[in-house]
Formats: C-alpha cells, structure tokens, sequence
RNA sequence: GGAGGGGUACCCAAGCGGUCAACGGGAUCAGACUGUAAAUCUGACGGCUCAGCCUUCGCAGGUUCGAAUCCUGCCCCCUCCA
C-alpha cells in the first residue's frame, strides 16, 4: 500500500462522505501539507465526546503531516447557526468569547498536539471586510439557493420566519474557507449545506475547492439519538473518571463498536481483530473496558483509568460498598426518624413517596441488607451505609 | 380586527357530571435475568405524619349532593382571513 493509500484509509474511517474522494486523494498524492479546517462555536467549550469525533478526525490529519486550523467562530457566533429554535441570542463579549477559546484549548489539547495546530477566529477577517464586502459577499448567491438549505427549506414551506441574516451564516462559513485557502473542510453531516458553500466560494474566488468530509454525529448513551448535553444522553469530556467509566460501561455492545469507530485511537486493524476475538467467544463486556480505559487515560491520566477500572470491579463485580459516598449528618429526636425522611434529606430518592416507594419495591439497603419496614426509625447514635439500588449511596451519621 | 381550534402529570395523549390521582404510549426509576450490558419480563411513576389523608387537569369565580368534564370572566398558544 503506497503512502496516500494508507492515508486514505485512515481518513476514510467512520467518515460519512467525502466530497469529491478523487479531488482529495489528487491532493494527498502531491504529497504537500494540505489545508485542514473546521470551525467550532464559541458559545459551547463544554465539549462531548459527541464533539471529540470531529476533532479526532482533525488528529488523525494532524498525524498525517497536514496542518489543522482550528477555526472559532467569533464572528459567525454573532448569527448563531440557524435553526430556527432561538431567533435572538444575546451577543458574546470579546472577553466571553476568549475565555471560551482557553477553555477549547484546555480540552481539544488532550486530542492535538498544540505545538501543530494553528487556531483562528474568523473575526480578523470578517471585521475587515465592512459592508460594502458584506453586500459584495451576499452577491454570490441566491435566494433561492439559500432555500435549498434543509431547514430553511421546511421553515419556509412551514410558514415560519426565516431572518434575513441568517442567510449570512452559511456565507461566511463559506468565506471562512476561502480567507483560510482551506484545501480539507472537516464537519458533521448537518454541516453539508455549509460545508460546500466554501467549495463554491473558492471557486468564484478562482481558487481551488475544499475537499468535504463529514462525520457523523455520535449517538447518545441511548443509542438512538445523537449525544447531546440537553438529553442528557453525554459523556463530558471533563467528566469524572469514575463516571465515564459507568457510562461507557452501560452502552450497548451495538453502540460499543460505533463507539470503537468513532472514539477510539487504535488502528483499525486492531478493532477488526477484537470482533473475531469477541465473535470466538471472548465477553464483550471485557473489550468495552479497554475501550473505557482508553478514553479515560486520554482526558485524565493512565493511573486515573486503571483507578476507575479497580473502582468499577469493588463496586459492581463484587458489590462491594465503595470508599467514596457523599455523607451527611442528623441529629435524632427523641420520638426517632423515619427512614423515608432520612432518604429525603439525602437527595438519594426526590419525596418521601418516592423513598416508600423505594422501600416497597424492595431497593433499599441498610448496611448491606434489605429493608422491609417501611416504618423503619432510626432512634439512637450510629453510622450506617443506606444504598438505593445498585448504584446510590449515602454515609449517614446520626447523633 | 374577524372566524375557528386548543391549553390535562417530565413529554405525547385519552377522558367531556360521579366508579378520576385521572386510559394508553414514551421517558424515568426499581426488581428479576445479566456483563452496572442490550433485549426481555414484572412493578412503580403528585405530595404527606402512607392500609389513611391532602392538593392536582391554563387562571379566577359560579352551578351542582358531586366538576378535568357544565356556565361566566381572564390569560396564553395554534390555524385560516384582513
């Protein structure tokens, strides 16, 4: 295999599409350091792991010897991408946004190598070119181009309002590219509309086309829908690693292999090898950890992952009671305190109903054994552990 | 401004005088089975001093022995017209 061929192969893992395959791979057999970009909102530095697919791709260019421009869009944030779900949004401060770009850098460094990677904000170019650039800019397109953009598309046919400056966003995402001379525009699927208005700008500014790739967007714990901070369905890339370790551990062995596409940094000879090992009888369980400990030793530390995965075998394999609980303290009166109540105050279950219901269905434990009694009183001086479920733990003290 | 439709629990969505703390689905939580998998099955899913009691069906009043259901006023949303 010649040097594009594998470089190929590495770039076309887990991507979605490659607009147009035969422009990149003419670029990759020149053999010179292409133009990498892809620009990210400076409104959101608390990235996902949804978000680490794009940047791991940005990595995978890096290793590759190209040069990756990580693009914030200071200026762009001022339109906000379209989506018709909130028409106004506040503007960033200068100071908003630069915090913002330290907090990237903190988390998108534990992905590249800051010694190889150029960040830009579009401002410096956007700033410059003034209105009659502006107006010169918007001259490049149509309407009714502009109405082919999927959800300008279903808003418009819908009836609902379509600002006139949000037909800005796509243009100067497309401008983006040609200021940066972008030879590679990296983006997720719903970029597409975005992403090849850069190719079309090049092209009337005579420069050459952006070559397109878009990856897709990770599916969430659920499997179903893509992660996302709102449902709740995320692993935070700053997330504890004892967390990460449970959420990874709770995917689906389907999404595990999704997860070992996209996520993971071995090579994909490597993930070939462990589904024939898994597909000979080795427990999936097993691969998911290491797919764990990967993706903790890369935003923590390695002593943090095997920390984890130590932490993970006392809990759940041996059910073990963990060191780590929150604690809390109560004075018992004279007349005693209902377990309900102590459950309550802990924030382990959200009313008393829910405690009784709790104890009823079996799920609570005191010290390791279940209780029954749903009346149970605490009366005098002591500690004890109370569990719900497999999972919920509190250290209570009474005096 | 005119005409019509609608606001029910986390979300969707029944109910249209009593049997309604309110059908059903989703989400969620717990139990069983496991690999803290997934799928599946079972149960729970307003609050409380929990075999009982209290407060809920946009808001405020009213009719009635009794209202989410009927009447009046108000607020909000949607569709069509101007």
């Amino acid at each position: 295999m010649s040097d594009w061929q594998s470089a190929m192969a590495e770039i076309q893992r887990g991507a979605e599409e490659i607009l147009i395959e035969d422009e990149l791979i003419a670029k990759l057999k020149t053999g010179k350091p292409l133009k990498i970009k892809a620009g990210f909102d400076p409104t959101a530095p608390d990235l996902h792991l949804g978000h680490t697919v794009l940047i791991n791709k940005l990595r995978t260019f890096q290793q590759l010897g190209h040069e990756i421009i990580f693009l914030i869009g200071d200026f762009t944030g001022l339109i906000g991408d379209p989506t018709g779900k909130n028409v106004t949004r506040k503007p960033l401060t200068k100071e908003d946004v630069l915090a913002n770009a330290e907090t990237y850098k903190e988390q998108v460094f534990k992905i590249l190598d800051p010694e190889k990677t150029t960040i830009s904000f579009n401002s410096q170019w956007m700033d410059k070119l003034g209105a009659a650039g502006m107006i010169k800019l918007a001259s490049n397109q149509t309407v009714a181009r502009m109405l082919e953009r999927d959800d300008f598309k279903k808003r418009y046919a819908g009836g609902q309002p379509i600002a006139i400056h949000e037909f800005l966003y796509p243009l100067v995402q497309g401008w983006d590219s040609v200021a940066l001379k972008a030879d590679v525009e990296l983006g997720g699927t719903d970029q597409r509309f975005n992403l090849l208005m850069g190719r079309e700008l090049q092209k009337s500014e005579g420069q050459s086309q952006q070559t397109v790739l878009m990856m897709p967007l990770l599916e969430g714990l659920d499997g179903v829908q893509k992660m996302s901070k709102s449902l709740g369905n995320y692993i935070g890339i700053t997330d504890a690693p004892n967390d990460m370790f449970g959420k990874i551990m709770s995917i689906s062995d389907d999404l595990m292999w999704r997860y070992y596409d996209l996520l993971s940094f071995r090579p994909k000879k490597d993930i070939e090898l462990i589904k024939q090992q898994v597909a000979g009888g080795l427990n999936p369980r097993d691969t998911k950890i290491e797919l764990a400990k990967e993706i903790i030793a890369r935003f923590h530390t390695q002593q943090d992952a095997d920390a984890a995965h130590q932490d993970f075998i006392q809990r759940f394999q041996k059910n073990a009671i963990p060191d780590e609980m929150p604690e809390f303290e109560f004075v018992v009166p004279s007349e005693g305190l209902m377990i309900a109540n102590v459950l309550k105050e802990t924030a382990l279950v959200n009313s008393t109903s829910d405690a009784m219901r709790m104890i009823k269905q079996g799920a609570v434990k005191l010290d390791g054994e279940k209780v029954d009694n749903v009346k149970h009183q605490f009366t005098e001086a002591l500690q004890v552990v109370l569990q719900i479920g497999k999972r919920k733990f509190a250290r209570i003290t009474f005096k």
